[in-house]
DNA sequence: TATAGTGTACTATTTGATTAATACACTATA
DNA sequence: TATAGTGTATTAATCAAATAGTACACTATA
């Protein structure tokens, strides 16, 4: 396995992941053509059998669509960017919060954590 | 399936990761025993041996520690609990940030979201 | 000593993720 | 009209997690 995954959890949801967050950041636009299943599965060192698990789990969320023959493209759907950055966000902010909580932090405790860590986490690349 | 698992995360990590929360919060204390093995994967209807990798993986990280015939016990080292409790909040912490400004978040922002959030958020049960 | 409760070991089976190899249908374009 | 590049479908094999059932060794205690 390439050093490019986590084995706790299926490589096809880190890919979609990974996908959601270059369209949130806008890394990938609005009719952006991915690549193809093919090379991206070159490019990422797995099955092209995952990726188009990947591709279809997409877009049964409605965030990419596909023209047969041509290719996968970034949704164009309105407000689609926002909301999968606002409904990411909460999930990631959710469960950050009770999981401090579960480990015996007091609320002021939480957000001092922020503070004094955040400066140290190098941006994402 | 129970409801009481994510089937994105194999279950006996996350049944390590309850004990070691339990550890931390110390609902369970140094020396304390654990549930049998047969009795745990009853309460949470998994299977035993579910369980046993569970509690050899806790003992391989010397959290708990076993006596044949006697059960398993929460380990006794010194400074365990903060350890613990600081290893885990820093990956917590870590893995946080970092995907916040993953998905495009200024670290101003990233510090409100957690102010503006954290009240809704239920304590651990 | 007998029994019940422990951890532990073993083999077999099922399920989902992943890999592997191949083939087909559609589209743009040389 | 070929051809190359798309997504898609199918079948088989592999692997790890989890289940299932059984058995063994050790310990405390009635």
């Amino acid at each position: 396995m390439d050093l490019e995954f986590d084995d706790k959890m299926p490589i096809y949801l880190q890919i979609m992941d990974r996908i959601k967050m270059d369209i949130v950041t806008e890394r990938l636009k609005a009719k952006d053509k991915l690549p193809s299943v093919r090379e991206m599965a070159m490019t990422l060192k797995v099955n092209p059998n995952t990726l188009q698990r990947a591709y279809q789990e997409l877009e049964r969320l409605g965030i990419v669509y596909t023209q047969r023959g041509m290719g996968t493209f970034v949704g164009e759907r309105e407000n689609m960017v926002d909301d999968l950055k606002q409904e990411m966000a909460k999930e990631v902010i959710h469960s950050f919060i009770l999981r401090m909580k579960g480990l015996g932090f007091t609320e002021q405790e939480i957000i001092e954590s922020i503070s004094k860590n955040i400066i140290e986490v190098k941006n994402y690349v």
